[in-house]
DNA sequence: CAGCATCCTTTCCGATACTG
DNA sequence: CAGTATCGGAAAGGATGCTG
């Protein structure tokens, strides 16, 4: 146990850092609040035709996470069929800007990351 | 397969986000990289001891991860008992204030996450 | 349409023991 | 000191089938 430049503590489950970046840092979290940032409100089919390539359940279980977190809303059409839509909340939106630097960073050194991780599997 | 906001391909391992977010997402190597652009250089003890609850195996993942991204760098000195420096690269510098906007973000906004998160496990 | 349930594989990560 | 090697448990993620 510890404290870090903000004199706060930096182990388990009371560190930000950890809390935040590990739920924005899990394979999909990042992308669904980027693609709602981007279109205010989408259904739940809508976003699995926008990141196609991961599964139905773990769409699910994403969309719940960040749910809970309260990054996300949640809202049912009493309808048949059923439409749901789900949106930023206030919290998730405010944390669009505070993802903004590190997507820039992304597109603009990716390629260099990628090149530096072939080498180095090359000199293995 | 289709495109976001840069233009970019977003699938599959083209999507800058995802390998990004995927690197510094992880458990540990925020951690590791914040500690390292405070301390200039650090040893690999003095890594574990900042952050306790890892492993040593781990540790030297993560710092072998970060070292073929090219985030990081390892000076070996060939002295007996043995003493390698770890220390951010360029490019592992240049993610630092990329990162920053985050960090305050996550400091500032962790209870209500925590609160939220309590809640909604009570609702359930 | 928007999911839930189940099964299964893969990856992550901690504990422990050992080494140049 | 700074790792490596091995094991095992837990968690994440994917595929498939079913449902209100």
């Amino acid at each position: 146990m510890h404290t870090d430049e903000f004199g706060k503590v930096v182990s388990a489950n009371d560190c930000p850092i950890r809390t935040v970046f590990g739920r924005i840092g899990d394979k999909w979290s990042a992308l669904v609040i980027i693609h709602l940032g981007e279109q205010e409100t989408l259904r739940f089919n809508e976003l699995h035709s926008m990141i196609s390539d991961l599964s139905q359940k773990v769409l699910t279980v994403t969309l719940k996470a960040l749910e809970a977190d309260g990054l996300i809303s949640r809202k049912i059409y009493p309808e048949v069929p059923p439409k749901v839509e789900y949106s930023l909340t206030d919290l998730g939106k405010s944390l669009l800007p505070a993802m903004n630097p590190l997507i820039q960073w992304s597109f603009a050194n990716m390629p260099t990351i990628v090149a530096s991780r072939a080498k180095y599997g090359n000199k293995k």
